[in-house]
DNA sequence: AGTATCCATATTGTATACTATAAAGCAAGC
DNA sequence: GCTTGCTTTATAGTATACAATATGGATACT
């Protein structure tokens, strides 16, 4: 029998995925009264899904306010240390412990992201990568790196989804390389469900290593694409 | 203006003290109705600190009801394997980057384990070992690994308190080495302190592992202290 | 006697009414 | 004209009433 699940959590989920897919921006006030109303519940299970919220870290208290987290610059370099060491640890236990369901898990995600590649949005596509390291996740078997690593996970794709939102108009250099970015990506994905098919530890770190370093050249070339090349330009000279 | 707090952080506060003091035993059901007449609140408050709780992993949803979360078995292994590795990835970020504050309030706590060691209840001892090691969490200046870290050393000061709980009745032998274990943990305390003063990241690490090797000692030596010795005895020989 | 179904009851989930408080605006005094 | 303090108002916090549901027990039927 399906249990019949609680106002809040749904709320919670809905208001998750809505702050993951920036439709809350980081830093927006969330109205308990407004929130109920759109959602067609009481101020209850709105407040309980908020302070869901609040302990994910999504959430931050403001006084007796409640505001979608913002992003703090000053975390950036700290939330890659953690994705790079995180993932490693994963990656690696994953190896070790994964399952045949984890098997046949991360296969299935892997092929979704491939399905979703090129042909559909940013977001659905950044949804289908975040599953697959999701699988990878909960492979590693082992609860207390799984909730390191899917926070840290949650704010990498917050932070990307920010940094490739259409407020930053994508040019020309970043959208021709992107196709080149997506099958790179492919091929890690394909390489790290090897490594872990394999039980292969060893790798499986190296590939953390190289899957973090592609994900920062991403978005370091997206950041860093402006229309003034300092090569072409000798100003003051 | 001490800003007025919310009953249902006080009241989650109340109760995470309580379950880690196995006052509320793992397992245990939380009942809304009583914990609200008993803390002299209405259910709402009480409610929302249970869905807090939740989040924090110390109490765990079973249908509709609540109940402490239960210490698994299985668990204890990947734990110790969490302690570990958190533990030094800590000990290595607070040696780069603790600031002046955190040395003094490690300081602080340095001096405040020392002085409940031997005078007081296990309960305080732990209460006090705890809080310098979230001193040192919080001198890692990297809220993803704090977490992290924090998380992991609340479920070890849970089991480490099953196990050292009246129930298993303390043994001769494991009072009298209990001396000499806290003697040790003072001083590799003032150790790892020390390496983090000196920015000496390699040592904090190597000490980690050291700590890391004296908590499970300690733990294998309690609970494996019963009064038959298979030196002695030679069952059917 | 055993099992299954239905009802009674206990307990959680939700809505709403009420209270407290923080923020904003206005007025008066400096 | 700016500041300061009071009043008003909007919004969060809490209590309580009400609804839904799961659970245990009793009864009836096989």
């Amino acid at each position: 029998m399906a249990t019949t699940e609680r106002d809040g959590n749904k709320i919670a989920r809905h208001l998750r995925d809505a702050i993951l897919r920036l439709q809350y921006r980081p830093g927006q006030n969330l109205d308990e009264a407004e929130l109920s109303e759109a959602l067609g519940v009481s101020r209850t299970p709105v407040r309980e899904a908020i302070i869901q919220l609040v302990a994910d870290g999504l959430v931050v208290r403001d006084g007796r306010k409640a505001r979608v987290s913002p992003l703090d610059l000053d975390d950036v370099p700290k939330l890659y240390d953690a994705l790079l060491i995180s993932s490693l640890m994963v990656q690696r236990l994953a190896a070790k412990n994964r399952t045949e369901d984890d098997l046949s898990s991360l296969k299935k995600m892997l092929m979704r992201f491939e399905n979703v590649t090129e042909a559909t949005s940013g977001v659905e596509r950044s949804e289908a990568n975040l599953e697959f390291h999701f699988a990878i996740s909960r492979a590693a078997g082992n609860k207390y790196f799984q909730a390191f690593y899917d926070q840290v996970l949650i704010d990498t794709i917050r932070l990307a989804r920010v940094c490739f939102s259409d407020q930053l108009s994508p040019n020309a250099d970043s959208v021709s390389s992107l196709s080149a970015h997506l099958e790179e990506t492919v091929r890690q994905h394909r390489l790290i469900l090897a490594a872990i098919e394999d039980a292969d530890a060893d790798t499986a770190d190296e590939l953390a290593v190289l899957h973090h370093k592609l994900t920062t050249e991403r978005i370091k070339k997206v950041l860093f694409s402006g229309v003034f090349d300092d090569k072409q330009l000798q100003l003051g000279s």
